[in-house]
DNA sequence: CAGCACTATCGAACCGGTTCGACAACGCTC
DNA sequence: GAGCGTTGTCGAACCGGTTCGATAGTGCTG
């Protein structure tokens, strides 16, 4: 069923049928109910395709998400949930785009063969050629994160450095002196990822000013690296009492290395870090933690982008979040001398 | 940049670029180049609604994935990431189609509009008025879940009823006698949701095969709900000493109402279940269960419906997986007389 | 009742590709 | 050297919409 053969049984033009849908000219009001009676009883629904042709829009954005290869986090599900939600709000499909190892061949898709009105770009670096491209091409994005000179780009992104150097204070203020701090993989960071480096940073500097003793940590995304981080920073500094994480993957490993070398979490030892809250809670004793509002980056993301695909020449705008910490079970008095019994 | 700029610079007609493009007919090797270092120095690319509109093809799939609202769980997350990849493998993009309150919003976008040439959906009921009404319209899709009828239909599913079963018979050869089950929210098994009431089945059948008593519950998909279900089931018999689990996302609440019960895992009490691997070893104890093989079934959905796409006319086929159960360390000997000590 | 404005509809062109029949140029056979 | 098949290219039609200038019909004004 096309839009032909429903102006020939409605017996108008083709024009007045789809003049009558788009309301963008006047129709009779007798007209219009003639046509629409034959699109109810048909069933008919303009062909997305040849819309898109037509008006050179093809109301989807693309989601351009990292590669299976790294693990994703519940954090990373939760946004890709509330991205979906708020477009469809918007009246935008989402495309996904993997941007694995040949990252370009799925950008070339999705910008050059236009499939999509504008992109929303996850797990920025701080130097992103991505992001350089697009704007270079002043084609409508959002990052997810900023890079290093996001001046004149459109991004939402979470204050790490804030929040990491909130998790120290947190620590410092209750009387911690010997603290790690457990980062994404070293690729990871090597690459540049933006949470990575300015979680560090705050983690680093606000350590600096409390004076504490610090160590620092990478750590692969899965359960069995964070037991095995947790056993090198006992084996590093036995003293150490407290930790701040940014990797959610490896909570519950890190949780069991401490539960293994018989620190009682969080009488001995403490922790603490940015989590999506949802997934804080899943570890026991909860995790106090800065909760990533996943759910809000998605929502604000989508609406920066139809914003800007509706006009192109508007000025850049951001979001920068910065929840508070949620204070739940995982972190307590520092003695400075902790326990070591072993069970 | 369209196919007939390119036709132009190279001096020859556009149907000869796009011949030499799509190889469909002989070209000489001469034009060939020519057009190719035109197409290289403009950086053309087709543009992909022209393209479907044409070959009524838009080389893209969709996804059609439960509403937010419900939590995402951990094995979701490795399903959908696992068909963006093997979708990219066969060309294919992927469409995210949330099949949330008016679900028929979005899949009358997906189909009525022709944006996807087949679908693969998600979280299937036993009753499912979307697999029924797609199989009315003869459009390619792949359930992932089979219905109570699935002859003729096209899915990828997981045993739940053997999982479930071969769950209770692990514990019973351990000697439990008193086993709690713990299902999806009730909403869910309401709504027929096939893993839901599978998994029921199953459990119940071989409990009474194996002379268990047993109680069975539903939980709601988060860790404050698992660990208020644990306190019930405590309540209910505090002489259950083992349970099994679908829930995936309310096991951090389950093994956290195990502790403050004062019941360790496994000495006092076995926790196994269906979970997805990765996620089966977050927690402490490691949990022994049969893992989810998202990342196949994923696979699978779109080996099948490309296969599907391709050819309309191929008789139905289908995958019913049932992996094995891994052994970690959730599970123990059952003594009948479980201690039950506060701490 | 001529002139005008306004409303409702039509037809043609266009978006950017693909497909296919027509045809020219060529080499081969008999 | 007439007849034939092959190869390479072109042009027109088509996919299913949207847009816009042209035009017919209507009611109002002076």
């Amino acid at each position: 069923m096309n839009i032909g053969e429903i102006a020939r049984r409605a017996g108008v033009s083709r024009s007045t049928v789809s003049v009558a849908l788009s309301g963008k000219r006047p129709v009779s009001e007798e007209t219009r109910r003639k046509i629409q009676r034959v699109i109810d009883e048909l069933g008919y629904r303009p062909n997305a395709s040849a819309r898109a042709l037509a008006n050179g829009r093809t109301n989807t954005i693309g989601l351009v998400f990292p590669p299976a290869g790294n693990h994703y986090t519940g954090m990373q599900l939760d946004f890709i949930g509330s991205v979906v939600e708020a477009a469809a709000a918007h009246d935008y499909d989402v495309l996904l785009s993997p941007s694995g190892v040949d990252s370009d061949r799925s950008f070339q898709r999705m910008l050059g063969e236009r499939r999509v009105d504008g992109a929303i770009l996850m797990e920025i670096r701080l130097e992103d050629d991505r992001v350089d491209h697009l704007a270079a091409l002043g084609f409508p994005s959002v990052a997810i994160g900023r890079t290093a000179h996001p001046e004149g780009t459109w991004w939402v992104g979470l204050d790490h450095t804030a929040l990491a150097a909130a998790c120290v204070h947190h620590l410092a203020d209750l009387g911690h002196r010997r603290v790690a701090f457990v980062n994404r993989p070293e690729q990871l960071l090597r690459a540049g990822y933006e949470s990575a480096h300015r979680g560090l940073d705050g983690f680093t500097k606000a350590a600096a000013e409390r004076g504490l003793t610090v160590r620092t940590y990478c750590c692969g995304d899965d359960a069995a690296s964070g037991q095995a981080c947790l056993e090198q920073i006992l084996l590093d500094d036995p003293a150490t009492t407290a930790l701040v994480t940014l990797n959610e993957a490896a909570l519950g490993g890190l949780y069991r290395g401490l539960a293994q070398a018989g620190r009682h979490v969080p009488r001995d030892f403490s922790v603490t870090g940015v989590v999506a809250g949802r997934w804080a809670e899943t570890v026991t004793p909860q995790l106090t933690a800065a909760d990533v509002p996943a759910e809000e980056m998605g929502r604000h993301a989508v609406d920066l982008l139809v914003e800007r695909i509706d006009q192109p020449d508007a000025p850049p705008r951001h979001h920068l979040l910065a929840p508070p910490i949620s204070l739940r079970a995982s972190t307590g008095p520092g003695t400075g001398t902790p326990s070591t019994e072993t069970r």
